[in-house]
DNA sequence: ATTCATACCTCGGAAAATCAGATTTATTTA
DNA sequence: TAAATAAATCTGATTTTCCGAGGTATGAAT
């Protein structure tokens, strides 16, 4: 007792032309196969639904014509929930989830977005702030559409571009002697008191980066925020090795801070952008584009400080 | 691109579950089988609708759970589908279109119906008085659920069963001298002047009475309804034979009408009850059944005059 | 009455879809 | 490292579906 969409179809073709020859001819099957679909349907029914006369075509009954409209009905809402699956893909709409890690991420994100993201309403945004594993978990498990990150540390199966190459640059305070170079030296760097950005992989990555370069360090603080660290450098507590930078000097506590590329070969940080390119939605793969033009373009300008 | 109810079943199992196992457990099926369903609705879409994690079952994005959604509604309208298709069988509901060939129908079809059509409402019915062929010709068409007609001449595709022999029977204007008789022969009616109902099968049927027991008969009028028989024999303008009567023994104009048996031997008339035996509605069923249960106890004392 | 065209029905074989079961692979847990 | 779990994959069997070639009933035209 069921019966298949395609016997629908054929049933309903069928009770449309009254004829069994024309809607095969619509569909572009054999007659038999129209004749037993709607066999089918009146077996499953057990009833009779149409009347079948020789050279005349067949004709609904009206418990037919009753069932041919329900089944018309469920073919549109199913033609419709295709088409509304094929949206899924091709519409700029929807749900767009994006995780990220990448602290400085307000500084360029908004005016991405902005760029193409449709004012009527229809996109819905959803960012999230989490560090670079959770980011890489939800983007496996699907809680998010696309991650930024740090692909340093990528699991094998993420699909991901690189956006852009951050090397480390140095901040300081705006009123510090060192200030007023053009760049500063590791070593430089190292005399000085730091602010650590302590997170999980920029944590290691800071480490590694003084390991080789100079052993003894005074770490002054650390900050598991962007702001925090730039704010107690801004204060004197000071200097800090970070890779990206917002678009103002001014830290949140008022002082200025200023950034200095570092003239040590240093590896850098590398911000990519992972997403499922198998099939991205076209939300995602606009998204994605955007992305990519924003840092081939404006990048180094805006967010990174110029190497010497 | 198209994508089978069945898949979408399976779909819709296997994220409930968020396990492809026991969604197969669920289903009976084989776990392969709701696997290859969710390639086929990812493939369809061409859309990343769950991830699968070995050892962790799976889990639906958001497309994916709005993908499922739509599915579950329309699986659900499906299901309603049937069980209503299922309803237009079994439920005491819908039209019940009645085609007959019985002129005193009125006489016995009220009562009959009351007997069973629910007091709801939900039965809506369609008498229409039509004659012999032209009901077979609806009943095979579909344009009518069931017809009372003469079985005498009746085609070989139709299914139908015996209500009732009619003998035929005298009607006498109840001034008339052969009124005080329990019986008659065709011999004393032949000398009457006749009013003969005209109508298809009657009308030969007639015609072959009086061509085996008298030649030379007085027709007095010939009239092609019932009704307009009875009001001429009550007027007196001759006697008519005819095989069932109403309740009344009055006639239209207010005249007294008798009916008798009639002595000879004569063919009767069979009013037969035509329907899908195959495949009848409960409804359809119903009625049959009462129509035979009226026949077969109170119908030779309601509608016939009883035989010698 | 005969012939012809139309349109449905039946039946066999072929193609496609679907399924189950065994095997393989990947992940978590002990 | 081993065991347990769960998904992926592969293969052969089964079922469904389809087509095409007759066959047959009906109505119209001659």
């Amino acid at each position: 007792m069921a019966i298949s969409l395609r016997a629908m179809e054929y049933f309903t073709t069928a009770l449309r032309h009254e004829n069994i020859a024309k809607a095969a001819a619509e569909l572009n099957i054999a007659a038999s196969a129209v004749s037993a679909a709607i066999d089918q349907v009146e077996t499953a029914f057990d009833l009779t639904l149409i009347t079948r006369q020789r050279s005349r075509g067949i004709q609904a009954n009206a418990s037919g014509r009753l069932v041919a409209q329900k089944f018309e009905r469920l073919l549109e809402d199913y033609r419709s929930v295709l088409s509304e699956g094929a949206d899924l893909k091709a519409a700029l709409s929807g749900t767009l989830r994006v995780g990220y890690y990448a602290p400085i991420a307000p500084a360029f994100l908004p005016s991405i977005l902005s760029s193409f993201v449709p004012a009527d309403g229809k996109v819905l945004l959803h960012l999230e702030e989490c560090d670079n594993d959770s980011a890489q978990d939800g983007l496996m498990k699907g809680t998010y559409d696309v991650i930024l990150f740090v692909s340093e540390d990528v699991r094998p199966t993420i699909d991901f571009d690189v956006l852009i190459e951050a090397p480390a640059y140095c901040l300081l305070p705006g009123s510090h002697p060192l200030a007023a170079q053009s760049s500063v030296t590791m070593a430089q760097i190292a005399m000085q008191p730091l602010v650590v950005l302590n997170r999980p992989v920029a944590a290691d990555y800071y480490q590694g980066l003084f390991d080789t370069h100079s052993k003894d360090v005074t770490i002054a603080a650390y900050a598991n925020s962007t702001e925090m660290v730039r704010s107690l450098v801004g204060a004197g507590h000071g200097c800090a090795v970070l890779n990206m930078q917002p678009l103002t000097s001014l830290s949140y506590c008022g002082a200025e801070v200023v950034g200095l590329p570092i003239s040590d070969p240093l590896p850098a940080l590398t911000l990519s952008i992972g997403y499922d390119k198998s099939r991205p939605r076209r939300l995602v793969q606009h998204f994605v584009d955007a992305c990519r033009a924003h840092f081939a373009q404006a990048g180094p300008q805006r967010c990174l400080v110029e190497g010497p």
